[in-house]
DNA sequence: AACCCATCTGACCATTTGGTCAAGTTTTAT
DNA sequence: ATAAAACTTGACCAAATGGTCAGATGGGTT
């Protein structure tokens, strides 16, 4: 057993990752002020005084989490780049951007978290991985509209509906499941929602759907 | 005789409505457990105890606050009652909900948290009044669609991404901000977004933007 | 065995904060 | 005028919390 060299490292990872899963939950469901270590030591079921030997401080526990999760957001924005149809790389998108949603909910409510209260951690990601990401997928969306591929419309408030619908089934899911009759989302009706979020942002900009989505 | 002699209930009120503007504010800022009764009585300019004079808990005063902003969603709902084309219908909602995402944002946020923090609070709201209005709305919505006068799809997920999207504009309004080159929205840009946004949604459900949006 | 060094932890502390209270001050009613 | 009621506020407190620290534990190396 144990690879000889690489025994610690990857226990230590895999405790920094616990933490870290930990953290995402409760600083998701309390915010940042309204989380404490004490709340996140219990639920990753170890002491306080050894979270802080992994992560000397709240707010480095914190912002590794926000970048985490940027992290996950960025991945889903290849889509863009690979398929030059926008019907499909706007339906692949939102595919991802759903599903990102299903399965990172705390994460996705961490990072609306930061950002409704002035991003004071990861500003720098904002002015700078995030302004170059939405530029350069600002001018792919203008280049169809030039082309006359798609309806004419400001590419950046695409954008901002895309992500606004997609992440909106993450942050409000408690209102929304509150709405389902109290019944979280099943299969069927996270197919559903995609279905119709993509239904209504492809026809809004005059793509129309065919029987397919542009994604397995 | 000599029962309840209210003194000035104005000049009560308006200390009261002062407090409360502060409240909303600093809350939407700071989140509720980041915020301090002593922020916001400092922000209000009043002492600490002279707050809770008012106002006997934290608690209290964040749920008159979350209320509030609760009415001012509800007052954009009439559109649905009184118009019957469903493109002047939606029309006129998102120019509301538009209006109120710039006109309060702060307490667009205050919701969102508390929504996110699992609605601790307005729970009792969700699940009564939220969620007759929005069984009501769906119905209309799905009435239109009986008749053939719009495209299928299931109202509920057209009623989440008119709000998820206008709300964006408040929630989000820092990293908008951001990517409009540190600038906050000018007439123009809100105008902008509002037509875009109703252009998309309206067409995607197949209501055809004639040149005009049925609000001013 | 002897040593090193990463990891672990109970006990502890300084600061923050929601809320109280008693002592004032102002306004209203008689 | 006088009493009562409403309002204001500085000082204070108990509880919560982020972070520290000295000492313990354990595995690996020579």
């Amino acid at each position: 057993m144990t690879n000889g060299n690489f025994k610690k490292p990857s226990t230590r990872n895999q405790k920094k990752q616990a933490i870290l899963d930990a953290a995402e939950k409760i600083f998701a469901e309390y915010g940042f002020k309204g989380a404490t270590t004490q709340m996140i030591a219990d639920f990753a079921g170890i002491p306080k005084a050894n979270l802080h030997y992994y992560f000397p401080t709240k707010e480095a526990l914190y912002s590794q989490v926000v970048q985490n999760i940027f992290d996950i957001w960025l991945e889903a924005a290849d889509s863009f780049d690979q398929n030059m149809d926008p019907a499909i790389a706007l339906a692949s998108y939102i595919n991802k951007k759903m599903e990102i949603s299903r399965a990172h909910p705390n994460g996705s409510k961490v990072w609306a978290n930061e950002v409704m209260h002035g991003a004071p951690i990861i500003q720098d990601y904002l002015e700078t991985t995030l302004k170059e990401w939405t530029t350069s997928r600002e001018a792919v969306i203008q280049s169809w509209i030039d082309e006359g591929r798609m309806d004419k419309i400001d590419p950046k408030h695409l954008l901002y509906m895309i992500w606004a619908t997609t992440q909106h089934y993450a942050d409000f899911v408690h209102q929304v499941q509150t709405l389902n009759d109290g019944q979280p989302f099943d299969d069927g009706a996270w197919q559903a929602a995609t279905r119709d979020v993509k239904k209504i942002i492809l026809a809004g900009v005059g793509l129309q759907t065919g029987g397919d989505d542009g994604d397995h």
